[in-house]
DNA sequence: ATGTGCATGGGAACCATTCTCACTTGCGGT
DNA sequence: ACCGCAAGTGAGAATGGTTCCCATGCACAT
């Protein structure tokens, strides 16, 4: 049973709060910042929770560290982030599903799953960027 | 100056001997297993410098461990990986390159990269499994 | 109000990877 | 062949994200 708690109750608000995708250690700062006492292991415990109910988006960067985001869909889908920013685009992209079914299907390949984000510089980064350039 | 040393020449040869995707710590084991003796850390450096080279492709698995194994194709692509036995194939994908451009640019997006990884369960195992179910 | 058992936190444990640094060795120059 | 030295190596320490442990706390049905 999921027992509402003061830390679900925070972790909820924030990422409410914001579009972009944050690490568990931004989260559990941005927390002790706005006066939430949270403990890290709570963090990472309750953002592995929501990633398993589908209600948080994770993916992982270059390092290799998890980066979480509340999602709108439910469904599965992509994204476009920008890496300065952590602006984020969700994506439809019927094309990727049929992609990656009928390449499966074609090496004989069952349950095929597949991974596809796209990183870029989004517009207003870009635009700050050139500036020293 | 890159200097031709025994253990680089043993990497090479391992690699030149598998097809599968593996870790640098199975590489590691592997080599030891073969009489060589090459220490962990060198594994790691000589696979940084490969994939910096574009001799390796290089991918992560769910764990989050980055995998290695020497590639053909020189240019972009993607895999369709065995996430038994870590059979893989290599494909092209056009198709994932347009869309990776196309959503780019509608967003305003710069300097787009994309990753896009296909793993599921090749015929062989899927029969194998199968025998037990 | 109370009991039960899920939830919490903080520090230790884990584990892949990188760093450090003293020692070795490939290799170009002589 | 021999030297010199910068590149390469290895063992262990350090790093850093994430998970585990477990004594304590607290939500919630009764």
């Amino acid at each position: 049973m999921q027992r509402m708690t003061r830390q679900r109750a925070a972790v909820g608000e924030l990422l409410a709060d914001t579009d972009d995708f944050r690490s568990a250690q931004q989260l559990h700062e941005m927390l002790r910042e706005a006066g939430h006492s949270v403990g890290l292991a709570t963090v990472y415990r309750t953002m592995q929770t929501l990633a398993e109910n589908g209600d948080v988006d994770v993916l992982r960067n270059a390092e290799g560290e998890s980066l979480y985001r509340r999602c709108r869909k439910q469904v599965h889908h992509h994204h476009l982030v920008c890496r300065d920013c952590g602006r984020t685009v969700e994506l439809d992209a019927a094309i990727v599903e049929h992609w990656a079914a009928e390449v499966g299907q074609a090496h004989g390949f069952v349950d095929v799953e597949h991974t596809a984000e796209l990183f870029g510089t989004c517009a207003q980064c870009a635009r700050r960027g050139s500036h020293d350039a």
